[in-house]
DNA sequence: CGATGATTGAATCGCATGTTTGACATTGCC
DNA sequence: GGCAATGTCAAACATGCGATTCAATCATCG
């Protein structure tokens, strides 16, 4: 499907590595030419000579980073599909599928675990528009493929509300990998940054129990008429 | 608490409106001054004349926008206590407070339905830093009182899960304003944007069910192990 | 009216941006 | 060695930016 070569060394994979450090530290508009080519030790016109612009170079920097990412995904998702092939999997492991890559491949980064989140969210956050088409593509066919599994595990879920609740979901995951630090700054009990493998078993039973909500087999109303809430 | 005149005319209204309208529509960097003058068909210099510098600008834009929204947020909130004094009220009931007032001032407001959830967006995913002092405090205290409410309500879930699970709350209500669009492309099936009602709705459901996952009185699992999943 | 202070307007400042240029250095291959 | 191809470098270019200047205009009130 894909056939980019990433430079394994050279200036080329130094202005790669420098710009994806700016962008997620400071973000994509705030990082410019002379601040990535100064970290990286190069000259001005690298960039332009090796990348042809620095959008290009802003592309290449989403792909190398996504790329793997997307591709764990596909890979734990079709792994869970395997297991519980044709009966309904336990939407926690379709989950687990979906936000554990990001656990795993920050391993495999230069960056810190705080920039490296930080770059995820930005990647949505800030450029949804002006993805580069191919990682604009993959990511149609992850949440497609996901949709899917979902669907199956979750039968009772009319499809049009199961859309939504992925959205919630991914939203919910995306923002908050871009503004841990600004959500605890503004919580006053704010507890030191935890560490990202309680964040997603958390975030996992969150998002589960939403978008399981109304499958469940009639639970007794534990409190007040709240079953009668008027939407 | 407040002293804040916001203008009801002349060229320094033109100018938030302006300003308001590009910022929801591009983003608070993407747009220039020269943008926004030439939107207000005022001089360059009237910016900086009537506000300082752009920055200020943006700030009163943010505070012009934000300040009904939290308003009605806490007074909502505060009926909500009232009308279930001591008791748990429901925690539909809390996040509606949280979110109705989105629904409710876009009436009030010049921009389209589109627009004013994109601004809410961006104040929170591009602005979270940057923010002016006193919606910053604004926001911090709306947190905190609702913090408390969610925790009357959700006796069950401990402190450290529940400020967690507002974040996923609030993250996925941010990003599900600002990139509506961008998701429904994502998704194959997509349908046509649906109504602020039918949005919010779905979010209370789905965001309910989080908040209160683990504190239902025993579900007796619908498939599968899912009870040891393993985190 | 005329004076005073608030507002506007055209021009310009200094600066940072992405990109291009052309000379120079390095590399790899015959 | 010779000679392209490839890469590097300092310098400059064009553009757009936020901000400022200062004279012209306007509104208000004595």
């Amino acid at each position: 499907m894909r056939a980019i070569n990433f430079p394994e060394s050279g200036s080329k994979r130094k202005l790669l590595d420098a710009a994806e450090h700016l962008f997620a530290d400071k973000g994509f508009e705030a990082v410019s030419v002379r601040d990535i080519t100064a970290l990286a030790k190069t000259n001005v016109a690298a960039v332009n000579y090796h990348f042809g612009s620095r959008e290009a170079l802003l592309g290449m920097v989403m792909s190398r980073y996504m790329v793997p990412i997307n591709e764990e995904r596909l890979a734990r998702l079709e792994t869970v599909d395997r297991k519980w092939s044709g009966k309904a999997a336990p939407v926690e492991e379709i989950i687990d599928a979906f936000v554990r890559p990001l656990a795993t491949q920050v391993r495999k980064s230069d960056l810190s675990e705080r920039l490296f989140y930080k770059l995820t969210g930005r990647i949505f956050a800030e450029q949804a528009d002006g993805m580069p088409p191919q990682i604009e593509e993959q990511l149609r066919q992850i949440i497609d493929r996901f949709t899917r599994s979902f669907a199956k595990a979750l039968p009772l879920v009319a499809p049009e509300d199961l859309t939504w609740r992925i959205h919630f979901l991914v939203g919910g995951m995306i923002y908050q990998l871009t503004h841990q630090d600004i959500l605890h700054r503004l919580s006053s009990g704010a507890s030191g940054t935890p560490t990202m493998e309680a964040t997603l078993s958390r975030f996992i039973r969150f998002a589960a129990a939403g978008l399981r909500e109304g499958t469940e087999p009639m639970e007794p109303a534990p409190k007040g008429p709240q079953a009668t809430f008027d939407f």
